[in-house]
DNA sequence: GCTCTTTCATGACATTTATCATGTTTTTCA
DNA sequence: TGAAAAACATGATAAATGTCATGAAAGAGC
């Protein structure tokens, strides 16, 4: 189990975030989060904008989160995700920079602000937690080397398959087997790098292989090793 | 001009780099570096492995290094450079994962190397100096984001040419108006993200557009317009 | 300077992948 | 619930890109 983002300053939530809401149905998710004074988010909102200023800092309490970007012709690209206990925001904040991605909720989320003032200071005050900060910003750093070198040099087939596993292991299983997270092909396909219709044709084609099933939008992983060996998977 | 990363407790050295270092020639960059207890390395060296355990991180004095990553059967993927006044071997000394990417020097470099406990000292004593490593870490970030869209949307042709803008923005021009880095036709097509054959292909036809001019390895920027116009180019 | 190795260059070809077209199914929401 | 929109699916085709082969040029080392 992933060990949550603690944000000292946000104790009124953070501290018991994963126990309180890990189970809770929306509508009660919902009112919680109203009477702890957080902000709540419905499928299909956008927590902030690719290019516009940040002021604070976003940790998750519940919820799935799509950060991506726009790419040529207004062509969504997803960079990561971020779900329970991850910090969104954090990157402009403290490069200065607006921000790169737009945060988009694919389900509904619960999330406690914290303001850039809260936030230096948190810094300022305890160098642990800078650290704990950089930790985390450096870790996705090395995410991203990785993921340009497979763009780079993996064939799509490949990607796809890779990709795949990494959604099983970034949101786990439900109840009944499937990956616990619902994409569109089209998302799938801009996580892969490649067209919508190449990456439902692979997704066929992978099915037919039996190492995944799909029923709708649900994947079910069948063949953990074909996809690892499909996807020239090695670490 | 880029303001260089200056650590406080190099100052032996790193207070005065820029300006003592920048036009030595490379005889008289070793015997300084050697009498300042700095490290000096040759061209082709390697500075630290992927995969290997950090203890440190380097400051760059005068030099071109190339952080590269293996990808598939042992094909290099450059991911990004460092050069006079950057800082390299922060994300893994910071994440407390192995180096995820090899540091190879490109022409003559001078670094300090600055040990694990003296970094954290300097974090846990100056937030500011721990918010300017962010910084820099977060910026890092954004340019990843930005060259994972680009691999995964844009097409070679359009990711030459924004390449050959980066390289001139990176490292300047010489004297004689070529870009100041010398790399080889398979390193700008790993760049890119392509096949040697493909990158020499398109090198050659944006010479025969005059958008570049090729001169063994030196390469002439010689219509900017044309090259953002051919990649895309937007910001 | 001369050999050996690497890099550069180009053509021919195969493969991958995108695009366009079309029809079906699913989802949305009034 | 029923119409409209979005998403899914698949075939046909075109375009992009990689691979293989070959030779020339440039660079490294003796």
């Amino acid at each position: 189990m992933k060990k949550p983002f603690v944000i000292p300053e946000c104790q009124k939530c953070m501290s018991r975030s994963l126990s309180v809401f890990s189970d809770l149905p929306d509508e009660e998710l919902q009112q919680i989060t109203a009477s702890k004074g957080c902000n709540y988010y419905k499928k299909g909102q956008t927590i902030f904008f690719e290019g516009n200023n940040a002021h604070g800092i976003y940790c998750v309490h519940k919820g799935k989160i799509k950060m991506h970007k726009l790419g040529l012709d207004g062509k969504e690209q997803i960079i990561r995700f971020a779900k329970d206990g991850d910090v969104i925001g954090y990157r402009a904040m403290l490069s200065g920079e607006p921000y790169s991605l737009s945060a988009s909720v694919l389900e509904d989320t619960s999330v406690c602000y914290l303001p850039k003032d809260t936030l230096l200071n948190l810094i300022q005050e305890d160098p642990k937690f800078a650290l704990r900060l950089m930790e985390m910003t450096c870790k996705e750093m090395g995410k991203a080397s990785k993921a340009i070198t497979n763009l780079a040099q993996k064939p799509v087939r490949e990607r796809l398959a890779e990709v795949l596993l990494i959604l099983k292991e970034t949101f786990g299983e439900r109840e009944d087997g499937s990956i616990d997270v619902t994409l569109t092909r089209e998302e799938i396909g801009s996580l892969v790098g490649t067209a919508t219709e190449s990456c439902i044709r692979l997704l066929s084609e992978f099915k037919k292989d039996e190492m995944i099933g799909l029923e709708g939008k649900k994947i079910f992983i069948k063949d953990v090793q074909g996809l690892i060996k499909t996807g020239n998977v090695y670490e």
